[in-house]
RNA sequence: GCCCCCAUCGUCUAGUGGCCUAGGACACCACCCUUUCAAGGUGGCAGCACGGGUUCGAAUCCCGUUGGGGGUGCCA
């Protein structure tokens, strides 16, 4: 049997980076097996059915580069679950039930055992239409075992497992049966997804007989990702969603490398490797149980290393949505082609995540300088700073305008010259200067910076540092 | 409350009964390099939750405790 799996994300307005863990790993299997991976978006609630969310999670999709076989929408396949309630009802595995979820909860108050429902029309013989839902009858004895790739076998007595509702007063199909039905009908073999899922998965499997769906599918429930506090990942209070990462500049290949970190690691115990390495290696059996902590930190360390081991070129091009694009700081014809050229290997090693690049290069950008007040009242302390910029004015007025590692360095060398001379160690030496030049204590080196700006508007700034002294 | 899951450095993990005086990575600290910041180099800190078993031998197997998490909807 042609090995089949689903990612089914629901459109919540992003794509959840939890939820791009998962999909990866169900890409994976599917493309070592020769498999279809099928991307089935859930949007049977209304209130997350909106066109933008839905062709939100493609684009995310594909900027991470993992590509569907099929692409369904469940909402668009609701006579197919109708069709699979009535079967149900047909064969008498479900019941009509108006109980109003006040009284369900009052009876269970009373019962003093645990809350839920009590089947209490379970033999009533009540039809539908008015308020009523279509409950499914469980059985209430004996055990529903899950066979999981990852937790073992998970048993959960049925005794415990109340009628489910199947189909809403409204008419509207829940997700357990939709979900059920079209895994069967779409020939899913192996549901790889989130833990949270564990619990109802019994439905599902009393479902999934009920409906002679055959040999069920291959389970692997995956550990939850979790934040600081080790609670799942929620939309509220934590930046989980993708697109936040794509747009702070983190490569996606990267997000890739360490999502499937969390939870899996390759046999030789290596932490970076491609997507092809992944597919040659990854095994189901292989996913831990425990949840991980989604660690930017770490996301950070492994996006600057992957950046810096990027050609010149490519970084560059990469770098273009934040230069030239719509997350610039600056207007497009800012941009100079040239400039950029000359300080991206500066630049390269110098940032975690893409977006940082435009504060290295804007003083080269922008015809002005917003000098940050911090930065300039520490680089400017010394009482030696106004003889310093005096005499540096005066002798860069003079020396060649270039900066040539191992032979001449006349900036270099006549900037330093005269710090020694007022006592200034290299290091304050050149603060004063690349703080009233760049805005900021911190930038790309120094003297490369300023042959790229030219003598010219290197002197003007510091004539209006001297003057702000 | 009830059901289910989980438990190795701060974090992600390697480890599947002897190879473990527990390895790596990120973070952190120190030093080196150095025109700032990075990068790089060297070194360091730091862990098998606890208690019982089983065994010649347990991080590894079993039981319990504790702690954490998830689920418990006419949401998905």
């Amino acid at each position: 049997m042609p090995v089949r799996v689903r990612f089914a994300p629901s459109p919540t307005g992003f794509l959840h980076v939890g939820g791009v863990r998962t999909a990866l790993y169900n890409w994976v299997v599917a493309r070592q097996a020769g498999g279809a991976f099928v991307l089935r978006i859930e949007d049977t609630d209304e209130a997350r059915n909106r066109e933008e969310w839905v062709t939100g999670i493609d684009e995310a999709m594909r900027w991470v580069g993992l590509d569907w076989d099929e692409r369904h929408r469940q909402s668009e396949r609701a006579d197919r679950h109708a069709a699979a309630a009535e079967r149900l009802a047909a064969a008498g595995r479900t019941y009509w039930c108006d109980c109003a979820r006040e009284e369900v909860d009052a009876r269970a108050r009373e019962r003093g055992g645990p809350p839920g429902y009590d089947g209490h029309c379970r033999d009533l013989g009540k039809g539908p239409g008015g308020d009523a839902a279509l409950r499914f009858r469980t059985p209430d004895e004996g055990t529903t075992t899950v066979v999981d790739v990852v937790r073992g076998e998970p048993a959960f007595p049925n005794a415990g497992i109340e009628d489910f509702v199947v189909v809403r007063s409204n008419g509207k199909v829940m997700f357990v049966l939709a979900n059920v039905v079209d895994d069967i009908e779409m020939g899913i073999t192996h549901v790889i997804r989130a833990e949270e899922h564990l619990p109802t998965t019994p439905k599902y499997l009393l479902l999934w007989e009920a409906l002679g769906g055959g040999a069920p599918p291959v389970f692997a429930h995956l550990p939850v990702i979790v934040n600081e506090k080790r609670q799942k990942l929620s939309k509220r209070r934590d930046p989980v969603a993708l697109e936040l990462y794509r747009d702070e500049g983190y490569l996606p290949e990267v997000m890739l490398n360490y999502l499937a970190l969390i939870g899996w690691s390759p046999p030789d115990g290596r932490e970076r490797f491609t997507l092809a390495e992944m597919v040659a290696e990854f095994r189901l059996e292989d996913v831990g149980k425990s949840p991980g902590f989604f660690d930017v930190a770490k996301l950070r360390a492994f996006n600057g290393d992957a950046i810096r081991a990027l050609p010149v070129e490519e970084f560059t091009a990469r770098c273009q949505p934040w230069l030239t694009g719509p997350l610039a700081p600056w207007p497009p014809e800012a941009y100079d082609e040239q400039v950029f050229a000359a300080m991206a290997p500066l630049v390269q090693e110098r940032v975690a995540v893409l977006s940082e690049v435009p504060a290295m290069v804007d003083f080269l950008l922008l015809s002005d300088v917003r000098v940050d007040e911090d930065d300039w009242a520490r680089a400017a302390k010394p009482e030696a700073v106004a003889p310093l910029l005096d005499r540096v004015l005066e002798a860069w007025a003079e020396v060649p305008w270039e900066h040539v590692a191992d032979e001449r360095e006349p900036l270099k060398d006549s900037l330093f010259a005269i710090g020694d001379e007022l006592g200034l160690n290299r290091k304050r030496a050149q603060a004063p200067v690349r703080a009233a030049v760049t805005g900021r204590s911190v930038g790309p080196p120094l003297f490369e910076s300023l042959v790229v700006l030219g003598r010219e508007r290197t002197l003007d700034r510091l004539r209006a540092a001297r003057a702000r002294l």
